[in-house]
DNA sequence: CTTTTGACTGAGT
DNA sequence: AACTCAGCCAAAA
């Protein structure tokens, strides 16, 4: 539920919440689904200002990489391969699996209806 | 108001 | 293959 606000943080985040469970979506992902991908900096940057990891699972907000932010996390980049596991995410070398779990487009466009509710 | 910075990305070296 | 450079946007100083 987005509001009029047009507060990208806002639209940013709600993104992030319509992570499929056991998925992960890149920043530029996020960013296309705020509506321009050249937000992806911004992404990172919301997500930096994150009101709570409960509400916004960053854990599931990977780089394109499949790594974990690389600077400081949620809770440690521990906490995030956890997360993960539990969500059912597989890692590969330290990485999440993006083979297996990077959003597809299906995925994209369902997170995008979720929004624009 | 100008400048810096930031949890990024893709292309070039 | 690893490192560097430039580009994108918005908020904070």
């Amino acid at each position: 539920m987005i509001e009029d606000k047009n507060d990208l943080a806002e639209i940013i985040y709600a993104a992030v919440r319509q992570i499929p469970r056991g998925k992960v979506a890149s920043y530029s992902q996020i960013a296309a689904l705020a509506g321009n991908c050249n937000l992806r900096r911004y992404v990172g940057n919301a997500l930096h200002k994150n009101p709570s990891n409960a509400v916004t699972p960053c854990h599931r907000v990977v780089n394109a990489k499949g790594f974990c932010s690389g600077s400081f996390a949620f809770g440690g980049p521990d906490a995030q391969r956890e997360k993960l596991e539990g969500e059912g995410v597989t890692f590969v070398d330290g990485h999440v699996d993006l083979s297996h779990h990077l959003i597809t487009q299906d995925d994209f466009e369902a997170m995008k209806a979720g929004l624009l509710v």
